[in-house]
DNA sequence: AAGCCATCCAACCGCGTGCAT
DNA sequence: TATGCACGCGGTTGGATGGCT
């Protein structure tokens, strides 16, 4: 595919803009439309590439853009889709009107970010931060069950198991990474693949997976057992407190889940799950045919064709 | 007052994708 | 089918600003 030279013409401007370039645009758009942005600076008289153009109109100068610190329901909403979509800024802010995608980036970068860091959680996947280490106990538990007396050769069989372990790892966090076509947006559609999930945490309960599926199921979370290193996660179900009761959040409003009762926020509830839930994939409604039939064929399945993954059956 | 550092955010850069030819 | 163009997106940069020593 053919790269744009826009921006790689020599004597266009560059860096900030001024009060009269904004003043131009903002005329000519105003008058015109964008139209092409390539050949609008041109037409409005900026010397600008129609990159630079176009970035200043939709990430500033557009009359519906909403300024200032962003509410408690914004942010709300920014934690919950960005469990779900990941780092998917502008289906992001199609959910936040007034928001540009770039300063829900930003916001995210500076503030929720670290606030998740802060409390535990990885920003990335929304779950309680675990790491490779925490898990080596059950490595060399597993190693140990396989009767490697060599030192030598247990070293090795930690070493494949440990890349097995991120190897699975990034097949999860990939598939959550797939999750953004239409059909997934809806936090609503995530409540319809908890049972799918619930099959996952069991199926892959494994003392060994139990390391790294850190967030309990929610159906189970009372009687969730205690993770590899004998301690439970602590997880504080209300970690912000602004219910969502707007229209934009019904969909996201405090919830129970079926059996336990237990109020669960957006952030953590069923839906907070998807890093490991891509639900394309479970539902292959698209390629597969109806989902109830092909649901099926769930994860572990799927996983268990990987010859990597016949070891932790 | 000056220097250093951290934070914020507008803007840039490079890549992927859709569309036309 | 291959190519080029235009656009949108996400990651990154760097200047402005404010707080601290």
């Amino acid at each position: 595919m053919g790269r744009s030279p826009c921006c790689d013409e020599n004597g266009l401007k560059k860096g900030p803009w001024t009060p009269e370039e904004d003043q131009r645009l903002v005329d000519y758009i105003t008058k015109h439309g964008h139209g092409s942005w390539r050949t609008l600076p041109k037409l409005a008289g900026l010397n600008r590439c129609g990159k630079s153009c176009r970035l200043r109109w939709t990430n500033y100068l557009r009359p519906d853009i909403k300024r200032g610190k962003f509410s408690q329901e914004e942010e709300q909403t920014i934690l919950n889709l960005h469990s779900v979509l990941g780092n998917k800024w502008s289906a992001i802010a199609t959910h936040l009107p007034g928001r540009t995608d770039n300063e829900i980036k930003n916001f995210w970068n500076t503030h929720l970010k670290k606030k998740l860091i802060q409390m535990g959680f990885d920003p990335m996947t929304h779950r309680p931060r675990t790491d490779f280490f925490a898990a080596l106990p059950q490595l060399l538990a597993l190693a140990s069950l396989h009767g490697l007396a060599d030192p030598s050769i247990r070293l090795q069989a930690e070493a494949a198991q440990a890349a097995k372990i991120q190897y699975l790892q990034g097949i999860l966090q990939s598939a959550a990474a797939i999750s953004t076509s239409p059909s997934t947006n809806s936090i609503s559609s995530m409540g319809a693949a908890s049972t799918d999930l619930d099959n996952i945490s069991c199926d892959l309960g494994s003392p060994l997976m139990g390391a790294f599926t850190s967030v309990p199921s929610p159906s189970n979370v009372h009687d969730q057992q205690p993770l590899g290193l004998g301690e439970e996660i602590d997880i504080p179900y209300s970690l912000f407190e602004v219910p969502m009761n707007n229209d934009t959040h019904e969909q996201c409003s405090l919830s129970y889940t079926d059996d336990s009762k237990i109020p669960m926020t957006p952030l953590l509830s069923q839906s907070s799950l998807p890093p490991l839930t891509d639900f394309s994939l479970l539902n292959h409604e698209d390629a597969c045919g109806t989902s109830d039939e092909k649901n099926a064929t769930s994860w572990p399945e799927l996983l268990l064709d990987d010859p990597f993954m016949t070891d932790f059956a």
